[in-house]
DNA sequence: TTCCTTTTGTTGTAATTACAACAGAAATGT
DNA sequence: ACATTTCTGTTGTAATTACAACAAAAGGAA
């Protein structure tokens, strides 16, 4: 665990917190480090969710199968994330998402639950942790707007647009390394592959973009 | 403002804290009641947000519009909902969203960035109200990923379905009223109106649904 | 290298949707 | 009640998309 101090202190759900409050804090939440392989389940949908997870290292996906049988990408996450964070507030809700392991990952995981009843007042850093805790979820709130808006174009045409403006905008260049491969854009976009490929061509030969494998340059400005 | 004190006190957003804490804090806060009228907008794309917006009465969309020009609405708020709270923790992002009055709204504003400079550690109510901050931007985390799955169906048809089916479910009962009209709706859902219409009388036709105006009838389930 | 697997691109067709234009119903104001 | 406006439903057509099937490229392992 201790080599992973350097890494936890400098995540944005222990961003204000000294090492010595680290320590304890750890303890007093019955923090573990757990590892997951490609496709391993972290949260499945219809379980209730008391423990925080913080992704260490490594790639997770947050999705949905809708009714029919299809993937929704609701979103990627990477080290320094938290996994289902909003779960972890009403103790009676059930995760509307799973979130699988992709590749090797590496996770913290607390026990919230522990905490919260146990030293609500007695810890002093506790309310450092809760206030990091609604900067996390409002940057997450912010994210999932964006990602509405991108899902929410008519066209593929708009949806890639959108996107690649919104990426762009991120990343404050037009050149820029996209998170997704091209079947996990269609599933994060809600449109099909071939259809997106067909169209991304079109938009390469118009010159509104160009790309290479996931390297994208997005040439206009919307 | 007296007058609005049960209205406050009984908010998720002050949730658990007396009504001496609440005077103070409404001081402290800088608080004062703003009316609205229908249309007016309470954010606006692009502005900082450094207030917390309570709405104590009336209606507000939250909506984006696409660079083409098409209106997404995000989500429907009523009385004791708080409009763009994830924007206020972070000083340096703007608005990605506008707010609009349907009708006549009342909201009660509190100044957000003065209380967490003023009174962080002073006053230990500041916990409490941070607490139900997390707890809020939970459920408003949890309720955008229900629209995105709504959203997320492939065809108007499994939109529909996936939108009544959540709703039922929410409701608890499979008899409903919904809080869309129709041109809502279909903006909430990112299809066409008409098209939207025509597929609710072939659901209704085939005894899938009924409705009449805004009350529904789900006779089956996912 | 060669073989095999995975990822990405291309094309034709059937299904679905947006859009426009209009008709009917419901709500609103006088 | 009436006129007027807003909301909802219906229909035909052009545009867009999903899907399947396949081709090409990239990546890995022997």
């Amino acid at each position: 665990m201790e080599k992973y101090y350097s890494k936890i202190k400098n995540s944005p759900l222990f961003c204000g917190i000294t090492d010595e409050e680290l320590t304890r804090m750890l303890k007093c939440f019955g923090g573990y480090i757990k590892k997951y392989e490609d496709g391993d389940m972290i949260i499945r949908q219809g379980e209730t969710i008391s423990k925080i997870y913080l992704i260490l290292d490594g790639e997770v996906n947050v999705e949905k199968e809708t009714y029919w049988g299809r993937r929704i990408i609701i979103q990627k996450l990477y080290a320094n994330n938290n996994i289902g964070l909003a779960l972890v507030a009403s103790k009676n809700i059930e995760a509307n998402i799973n979130a699988l392991c992709v590749g090797h990952a590496l996770v913290l995981v607390l026990n919230y639950d522990k905490c919260s009843t146990m030293c609500k007042n007695a810890c002093n850093h506790h309310s450092v942790l809760i206030s990091n805790l609604f900067k996390i979820l409002s940057k997450e709130n912010i994210e999932l707007i964006e990602k509405i808006e991108n899902i929410s174009q008519k066209t593929i045409r708009d949806k890639l647009l959108t996107y690649l403006s919104n990426e762009s905008q991120k990343h404050r260049t037009n050149v820029f390394e996209i998170q997704f491969n091209r079947q996990e854009l269609a599933d994060y976009l809600n449109i099909d592959r071939s259809a997106m490929s067909f169209e991304l061509s079109k938009l390469k030969s118009e010159g509104l973009i160009n790309y290479k494998k996931n390297k994208f340059v997005l040439k206009i400005s919307l």
